[in-house]
RNA sequence: GCGCCCGUAGCUCAGAUGGAUAGAGCAGCGGACUUCUAAUCCGCAGGUCGCAGGUUCGAAUCCUGCCGGGCGCACCA
């Protein structure tokens, strides 16, 4: 349960019990009432600001109000103390046994604690990485990879029906492009001479064994040929050799997308020439001639009449052309298609992870689904910032011509996929992420992995002992969940406790917001709290979590050390990263 | 020139729909190992939330204008 959505009820029951007795008017607007943790834990365990939001229509003073709505309050349960503070919240401190029975419920759930309904099962399409088929993904797509995966995995958790999808841009000039590169490395198969790679084609080595693969299977069928001849075959070929590298690389992440859709397939189904009918019949389409951008003047401008979108009439900027001078759409109008298809396909809520230097895209994405959606669908992208790849503090120097430049499968296989997806989450998707390959090995406090996994492993440490002590069987999480949690009294206890509790509410926020990092910093401040209660036991022996001569609480204390892994393992489950059992 | 993002402690950054005395880590200083792994923890110190106005019971948060940084700006994707 989102214990404060519980208490945000109680407060409007009452407000309601209050106007049905002529109290307070009727009809009041309770949607600014707000029940939230408290700034500072020691105002308590819940706040609202209901008295404050109220006083107004209410014609009352808040601190009056406030008394009135106390009043009330000190009798809904596990409520044991009502205080009035500042210009008017209302403080609730809640019982022990309020708390002892969140642990139970954690105990019951496991890692499904947390799960949530107020998704509805509503249906969101995630779209992410979608990176041009011509090579492995950079650091940079990794990132969006792990934004995006965690985004649908933390939308899932509270209750929308996500799909995770990826869109292969393979109809624009870059896959020729690709082609031609393929054909060279053939013919490099083939035996020929290959000395240096031409000026416009893709010098990576990725393709050598791509050029033999066609080879072999072709032979000799496309040497002495035409491109025209040859193009569609290689292009086909490279397309599909290239999605296999990403997805092999996006394995390697632990990432798989549900549904691939081919902007050349959408072309070829005529969806774009759809799309584009629907909004010539909404009157949305015209030629014309834009105004030159103001300011400096791009060096080859000169007026020329173009198939415009009257984006301008849906929040953008300037109206955005759909063709090109040849006939051919403009990559913008594909995608307007393949946004079109996806509400076709039922969404109304669309997500898209793109790199920030495509920020000037997003207006007139989100222009185009709403003229095609009329109005319903509605589209949040992410824009995710630079990673700076670092070495000991040291920026790493990437060169794609010298061949220096570092994959993402590299980094995988440097630190670990789990390493990689939390740290591409320990900043909001919009700042600069530095990721030192250093650092986030390191076995120490800084390094917020290792803080949060260490976490995990002392828990499975002590149940390991825990074991050889008790039997395992005796201390299964179905047994603990029964454990008499009435024995934890210690407040450090209690604020583990409470930190749990909020798992479920954090979940719920950060979906809605659509802010993945947020689980991280969750959990850093989890672990933090374990760590605390740990080291009490340092120095009171009668904290320690086994007590040889007191099963009663010892098993009680192994209920809440399991429900910090629980809850550890849920927030990890949302990142996609895998809870460890022991630190070596 | 226009648009978007950003500006919070010496450093790196959190601060959901506006809430109380603005938080954490690092770095600095001082402490805690006969251990359920001290790979951790405790304490101290550190701030005109870029600047100036405005909105209101209340602003780091919303609005306007500046200053500073990043990204983008027709027929690339």
């Amino acid at each position: 349960m989102n214990l404060f959505v519980h208490f945000r009820a109680r407060v409007v029951d009452i407000l309601e019990d209050m106007a049905g007795a002529g109290m307070l008017p009727e009809g009041l607007d309770t949607s600014r009432i707000s029940v939230e943790p408290p700034r500072e834990e020691t105002h308590g365990d819940v706040t609202t600001n209901a008295a404050m939001v109220l006083c107004k229509p209410a014609g009352m003073k808040p601190r009056d109000l406030a008394a009135l709505l106390a009043e009330r309050l000190e009798a809904v349960e596990y409520v044991e103390a009502v205080e009035i503070a500042g210009p008017g919240f209302i403080n609730l401190r809640l019982a022990p046994s309020f708390w002892h029975d969140r642990l139970a419920e954690i105990m019951g759930a496991g890692t499904a604690y947390g799960d949530s309904f107020v998704g509805q099962g509503e249906p969101v399409n995630v779209e992410y990485v979608s990176a041009n088929p011509t090579g492995p993904l950079h650091v940079g797509h990794g990132r969006g990879a792990v934004v995006g995966d965690a985004l649908a995995g933390l939308l899932e958790k509270a209750g929308f029906n996500v799909t995770r999808e990826y869109y292969v841009n393979d109809a624009g000039a870059q896959v020729d492009v690709l082609a031609r590169s393929l054909h060279l490395r053939y013919r490099e198969a083939m035996g020929e001479a290959v000395k240096e790679i031409p000026e416009g084609l893709y010098p990576g080595e990725y393709l050598i064994p791509v050029g033999a693969k066609i080879a072999d299977e072709d032979g000799d069928k496309w040497l002495a040929s035409p491109e025209t001849e040859w193009m569609e075959r290689f292009r086909g070929f490279a397309r599909d050799e290239m999605m296999d590298l990403i997805k092999d690389d996006l394995d390697a992440l632990g990432i798989e997308h549900e549904v691939f859709v081919s902007e050349k397939t959408l072309m070829d189904q005529g969806k774009v020439q759809a799309a584009f009918e629907d909004l010539t019949a909404k009157g949305l389409i015209y030629e014309g001639v834009l105004e030159p951008p103001k300011g400096k003047l791009p060096d080859d401008w000169e007026p020329r009449e173009q198939t415009l979108f009257k984006a301008t009439e849906f929040g953008d900027d300037v109206d955005r052309p759909l063709k090109k001078s040849d006939g051919t759409w403009t990559y913008f109008a594909a995608d307007m298609a393949y946004h079109c298809d996806k509400y076709a396909r039922g969404f109304r809520s669309m997500i898209d992870v793109w790199g920030a230097d495509h920020g000037g895209y997003v207006k007139r994405m989100q222009a185009a689904v709403k003229a095609l959606t009329g109005g319903e669908g509605n589209l949040d992208v992410k824009l995710c910032q630079m990673v700076n790849l670092l070495e000991c503090g040291e920026p790493v120097k990437m060169s794609k011509r010298a061949g220096t430049f570092v994959t993402l499968r590299e980094v995988i296989d440097q630190v670990g996929k789990d390493v990689v997806r939390f740290i591409m989450l320990v900043r909001k998707n919009d700042a600069h992420l530095d990721f030192d390959l250093q650092k986030v090995t390191e076995q120490s406090k800084d390094n917020p992995v290792f803080y949060v996994q260490y976490a995990h492993a002392r828990v499975r440490s002590v149940m390991r002992l825990a074991a050889e002590e008790f039997g395992a069987d005796a201390i299964t999480a179905d047994v603990l969940a029964g454990a008499d949690f009435g024995k934890l009294t210690d407040p450090a206890e209690l604020a583990l406790i409470k930190a749990m509790a909020g798992w479920p509410r954090l979940v719920e926020s950060a979906a809605l917001s659509h802010e993945p990092h947020r689980a991280a910093y969750y959990l850093q401040d989890l672990a933090a709290r374990f760590h605390v209660l740990w080291n009490k036991g340092k120095d009171d022996a009668s904290l320690r979590f086994l007590l040889p001569n007191n099963r009663e609480l010892t098993f009680a204390r192994l209920g809440l050390i399991q429900g910090v892994a629980a809850v550890i393992a849920s927030g990890l489950r949302v990142m996609g990263v895998t809870p460890v059992e022991e630190m070596r």
